[in-house]
DNA sequence: CGTTTGTGGTTAGCTGCCTGACTATCCGCC
DNA sequence: GGCGGATAGTCAGGCAGCTAACCACAAACG
């Protein structure tokens, strides 16, 4: 994303030829992005000195699950995987695939339908993440320290109130049906 | 990331196990993560319908430039597009290919320092580029449309807060290094 | 002047993720 | 019971981004 962040003016300055620019939208807007990016590498830092990746990361924290979901950790198959992880079918079998490899997690056929798989963490798997969580769980308290607990929750709640708006968009309509709700 | 966001009594109920695990923090790193990624879907969408892709789109923007950055459009080399829009100059390399195949963007080398290029939106880009904006902008400004003014300052103002402290994380250094300073 | 050092751009090779097509299996409905 | 449609997983191919190595050139310095 970009890097250095355009000042309030030149906003003002573009809305004049462009009147459907909204200078307070887009600096939130490109903030948003900016700081979501920056505080994903710091993590992302943290984890490629396990050499883990992002997307194994995901796998490893669905599959441990403890409670961060339904309650229950335990296997699951890959497609319920790649649901909570928000990956593609065919990307998971990929990431199962190194992660087995690397000895993470093991792959089971099912009994009762034999198209399923289940996807299990092995014990070395556990220890794993067991190394990584402290850290990982500092990294983001530390991110966060500059933020009382008051302002915490008004960003979530501000968080909240966008992420509901952007699931919302209908992303594969036409530009004009998307125009007609923005314009409304 | 993550699709469904762990519930707050989880966070709780990790901590317990890991004392680093600050729940708060948890919670507004996970959402801050999730919603920049969605907003980000959302443009993405847009400038998909386009047939360019958001790094394409970023280059385009910044030799536009209109008062985005310096001030002034014009020519710029690639190690400085690549400087701006925070990718690598290999990766510019291959971006500018691909726009000038696609006749948005001119290459011509510079007359006193034969190594360097200058890097110049064609008349034809210009033109794609008006002809995106203005469903950019909207969809930035209907995104945001659920804030007040206030609430979009004084998210700009946390978000700006987290933005210093993340980039001023020693990515490289060791965790230990982190963790002392988490720590202290 | 020549050499060293730094800088701009490119290339090769890798990874992660995607889409789209495909196989195998299960299920509902006639 | 058998057949069409849904579903689970995989494979092939593509693309964007990265690192590492490489050349060409410029600038500084003896």
């Amino acid at each position: 994303m970009l890097k250095h962040l355009p000042r309030y003016e030149c906003l003002l300055e573009a809305a004049r030829e462009f009147p459907d620019l909204d200078p307070s939208a887009t600096e939130v807007f490109l903030h948003l992005l900016r700081t979501g990016d920056e505080a994903f590498r710091v993590v992302e830092a943290h984890l490629a000195q396990h050499e883990i990746t992002q997307g194994g990361f995901g796998v490893l924290m669905a599959l441990w699950g403890n409670c961060r979901n339904a309650g229950q950790e335990g296997p699951l198959s890959p497609a319920e995987l790649a649901d909570r992880t928000g990956v593609t079918r065919a990307t998971m079998t990929g990431l199962v695939d190194t992660l087995t490899r690397a000895g993470l997690v093991t792959r089971t056929p099912d009994q009762d339908d034999r198209r399923m798989l289940a996807v299990e963490l092995t014990p070395r798997g556990e220890k794993l993440l067991h190394r990584i969580l402290p850290e990982h769980f500092r990294r983001m308290a530390w991110l966060m320290s500059p933020l009382s607990e008051a302002e915490r929750r008004a960003f979530v709640r501000l968080l909240t109130k966008l992420l509901h708006r952007a699931v919302d968009v209908p992303l594969a309509t036409a530009p004009a049906t998307v125009a007609a709700i923005a314009g409304r």
